[in-house]
DNA sequence: GCCAACGTTGGC
DNA sequence: GCCAACGTTGGC
């Protein structure tokens, strides 16, 4: 009967959607301003502060669900330290419009922000931090953004076979 | 703290 | 639209 398979078969064409639809990223952060620990404590964050029209761009890109990479910089170890999810899509980042923020713009226009942010959603902490030798030891890490020369981007796609590599890592570095 | 590798700004 | 000067990022 028609009406009864219908329902059932547009959740899977939208599950199937959804899935194809889901992308993954990674996120830098230096964990002295806020790292993993913070958003562990926090569950949600809003990642404000990006000033980078490319980084900006790609945050725009993001749909509910997609997965991060949550990136320690300027630490010791840099690295991978944990998963994220994105709980909204990119809307006007705050900080913009504040005058004692040190992200405050004084060209943004309220009617049409010129930064984004997107929130985030803690999922896992890692054992350890991927550090940058070790992702560069995976064949298939080869061509990640982030062990590209001179790379300064703090918001980068990862495809979704670099991430499950990823994921896999992390679930053996934490056995050595 | 150094410095390479960027991105942005602004004079022209 | 070029490009020098300057500011920032981020590994080491």
């Amino acid at each position: 009967m028609l009406s009864s398979s219908y329902p059932l078969r547009m959740a899977k064409q939208a599950a199937i959607a959804k899935d194809v639809t889901t992308r993954c990223w990674l996120m830098k952060s230096e964990p002295s301003v806020y790292g993993i620990a913070d958003l562990a404590r926090d569950r949600r964050t809003l990642w404000e502060g990006v000033r980078n029209y490319q980084a900006r761009n790609f945050m725009r890109e993001m749909s509910v669900g997609d997965h991060v990479l949550f990136y320690h910089s300027n630490s010791n170890p840099t690295g991978i330290v944990g998963v994220a999810r994105v709980r909204t899509a990119a809307k006007g980042d705050p900080t913009q419009f504040d005058p004692r923020s040190e992200y405050f713009d004084e060209a943004a226009k309220r009617e049409d922000p010129r930064w984004s942010a997107v929130e985030v959603e803690f999922e896992s902490k890692f054992a350890g931090a991927l550090t940058l030798d070790d992702l560069r030891s995976e064949r298939a890490l080869a061509n990640m953004m982030i062990l590209r020369k001179g790379n300064r981007l703090s918001v980068t796609p990862v495809a979704a076979s670099e991430f499950a590599a990823i994921v896999a890592l992390a679930r053996s570095v934490a056995k050595r």
